[in-house]
DNA sequence: TGAATACAGGACTGAACCAGTCCTATATGT
DNA sequence: ACATATAGGACTGGTTCAGTCCTGTATTCA
């Protein structure tokens, strides 16, 4: 399904609902005022504060904050707390030198880093602030180069020699 | 991670691989060629032709191609055959009205559905024959809207009363 | 100082999902 | 008939995920 996790879910929620005001939010409230039971949701913010998503404040008065603006955290960093580096395929994790053992003889392998590098791409742009109102569409759009021409007439005969 | 199943992958390498001609091509040999255990490729490649992806002949002389040309297949339509509908959270699957629990008073749902749309388009874009060859990348970029301005105006001041 | 608050870290469990194999049935060409 | 090759599905071990809970530490304030 290509899904991102429940727990990514809830981090970006609760991030997003940081991103509301400045004071320092406990975790309780937010599991509260998000309906995230309250275990999940201290979890969730302590992988958020150690990815350094989110600042902690211990101690009575305490809580989280954003570590920076709503604006300067793109939804990857808060997808990579949670889940880890951003991988389409096996192949595809720019952190790890991740071996596939078809990779030697794979031909889409170099296609699937360019998609996920652009995926990486898009989710690092929108940002927190992004989030809070519902103006992404007029952000994100998928755009095909000028070379439409040249793909089509490469496809139309895939078994052509194209070297 | 983001990720696609390693069936899906097979998916993709195999079917790409069909791309290369027309005639039919048994599970046995793709196995043989593309490394991946002839079982396991049976099992991808019946998936595949239940959902229209592939043709299939049966008997001596018969086996697999493509049901279209590779041209006409996105590669969205290939990982749906294996994972099913495409979607990025729980709320943003368009084929069945799957309630998430938090649904009703969540911020970024909508915007969610947006990014969802988004890559959906990406990868349907994306066709097998632009898999057999390395052009993507001049396939695929992210691009912003002309309207930067007004997110980072919003962007800086997010807890402002932005209604 | 001592109590209350709130985060830090990690162990733990049941459930769900995934990867891969195998068996039986059916269709096709010689 | 017989060999070939797909169709469908059952089955299993392993892994990951969602969620909870316990212990420890830092901070505030009376
Ligand atoms: S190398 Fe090929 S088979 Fe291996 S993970 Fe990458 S795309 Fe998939
Ligand atoms: S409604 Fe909100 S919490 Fe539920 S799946 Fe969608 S984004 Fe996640």
């Amino acid at each position: 399904m290509l899904r991102i996790s429940k727990m990514t879910d809830y981090a970006v929620v609760l991030a997003t609902h940081l991103a509301a005001t400045k004071e320092p939010h406990a975790a309780r409230d937010l599991a509260l005022e998000t309906q995230i039971p309250e275990p999940t949701t201290s979890k969730v913010l302590k992988q958020l504060s150690r990815a350094g998503v989110v600042a902690s404040q211990r101690g009575a008065k305490g809580g989280y904050t954003l570590a920076r603006p709503a604006h300067e955290i793109g939804i990857e960093e808060v997808i990579q707390a949670i889940e880890g580096p951003i991988a389409v395929t096996e192949c595809s994790d720019e952190s790890t030198d991740s071996l596939c053992e078809y990779e030697p003889n794979c031909g889409v392998r170099a296609n699937w880093q360019r998609i996920n590098h652009a995926v990486h791409q898009a989710l690092s742009q929108i940002t927190l602030a992004d989030m809070a109102f519902p103006f992404v569409d007029t952000l994100i759009t998928i755009a095909r180069s000028g070379k439409e021409a040249e793909r089509a007439r490469l496809g139309e005969s895939p078994q052509g020699d194209a070297h």
